[in-house]
DNA sequence: CGCACCCCCTGCCGGC
DNA sequence: TGCCGGCAGGGGGTGC
C-alpha cells in the first residue's frame, strides 16, 4: 500500500524524532519476511547512529553514522512506527529497534510483504532500484516520452514500473491518469508530447498534494506516530467504480489492467 | 518484450 | 450466524 507519498510523510514524521539517536538494541521477533531478514542485521544496526531519514522511491533509507543504509520496504501492510518505552507488544511486531532515548522504532506487518537490510552506501541503488524520482526536475516529459518511444505495454504500467520510474503504485498511477485525462491502457509509445507534458504535470501534482495530506488511509497506512492520511478523501477514480465521475458525472469505470484493478473516466480520459 | 499466471501472507468483506 | 471464495496498496519469478 505505501507508496511514495505515504514512504515520504513516514520518514518526515520520524526524522526529526530518530535523527541523533543511537540504537542500543535490535530484536528480530520473526525474520520471514518476502525476503528473509538477514542473520547480521542486529548486528549491523546495534551500536550505530541515525544519522539521516529519508526515502527512495517506496524504501525509506535510514543513514547510519558508519556510512551503511539501514533499508525499510513496507510491503503492502507494513507499518514503521515510533513507541515509548513502556508501550504493549502488539500482533505482528516483527522487529524492535531500541533507541537511547528509551522509545522504540517497531516494524509491524500483517501479511510480512516488506522486507528490511543494512547495506552499504554504494549498495543502495542496486536494491531500490535506478529508477527516475517522479518529483525530481529532471524527470521531464521529454524524457519520459523516451523511455516510452516504440513500447506497447499500457501507460499505467510503465508508470508503475520500478525499474523506470520509482514510488509510483497502484493507487496513484490511477490518479495521476485522471488528472492527465488520459487512458490507463493506453500505449505508452503513442503518447503525444502534450500528453506526456499532462501527464507529468499531474504526477508532481498529485504527490505534492498527496503528501501535504499524509498520504492516503486505505486500511493500514499510518504514518510513524500511527496518524492517518486525508489523500482518500481527495481520490478522484480510484475505488470509486460506479460511482459519478467528480468532474462530469459519469460513471467511474474499473479494469484490470497489468494484473492490476485500475479505475477511470471514460468520459474525462481519453 | 509483454503479459498472464503463480507465489509470498493474513485479514476482511460479501454472498450464500 | 457461519463458512468460503475473492480480493487487497508490494514485488519477484516463470513460461508462453
Amino acid at each position: 500500500m505505501p507508496e511514495l507519498p505515504e514512504v515520504e510523510t513516514i520518514a518526515r514524521s520520524l526524522a526529526p524524532h530518530v535523527v541523533g539517536r543511537r540504537i542500543e538494541h535490535v530484536l528480530v521477533r520473526e525474520p520471514r519476511l518476502r525476503q528473509r531478514i538477514a542473520r547480521d542485521f542486529a548486528t549491523r544496526l546495534q551500536g550505530r547512529r541515525i544519522v539521516a531519514l529519508g526515502r527512495s522511491g517506496k524504501t525509506l533509507v535510514a543513514v547510519l553514522d558508519d556510512e551503511r543504509r539501514w533499508l525499510v520496504h513496507l510491503g503492502m501492510t507494513g507499518r514503521f512506527t515510533l513507541r515509548g518505552a513502556g508501550d504493549p507488544r502488539r500482533p505482528h511486531d516483527h522487529v524492535v529497534v531500541g533507541l537511547d532515548d528509551g522509545r522504540r522504532l517497531v516494524y509491524n506487518d500483517v501479511r510480512r510483504f516488506g522486507r528490511l537490510l543494512v547495506v552499504s552506501a554504494e549498495a543502495v541503488a542496486a536494491e531500490v532500484g535506478r529508477g527516475l524520482e517522479p518529483l525530481a526536475e529532471a524527470t521531464r516529459p521529454d524524457v519520459l516520452a523516451r523511455l516510452a518511444r516504440g513500447r506497447r505495454l499500457p501507460v499505467k504500467a510503465l508508470l508503475m514500473d520500478q525499474r523506470l520510474l520509482v514510488g509510483i503504485g497502484n493507487i496513484y498511477a490511477s490518479e495521476i491518469l485522471f488528472h492527465a485525462g488520459v487512458r490507463p491502457r493506453r500505449r505508452a509509445g503513442r503518447l503525444t508530447r502534450a500528453e506526456w507534458e499532462r501527464v507529468v504535470a499531474a504526477m508532481r501534482r498529485v504527490l505534492d498534494d498527496a503528501i501535504a495530506c499524509g498520504g492516503s488511509s486505505i486500511s493500514d497506512y499510518r504514518d510513524g506516530f500511527e496518524r492517518f492520511g486525508s489523500y482518500q478523501q481527495r481520490h478522484r477514480v480510484y475505488d470509486r467504480r460506479g460511482d459519478p465521475c467528480l468532474a462530469c458525472g459519469t460513471p467511474i469505470r474499473s479494469a484490470v489492467v497489468a494484473g492490476r484493478s485500475t479505475f477511470y473516466c471514460p468520459a474525462c480520459q481519453r
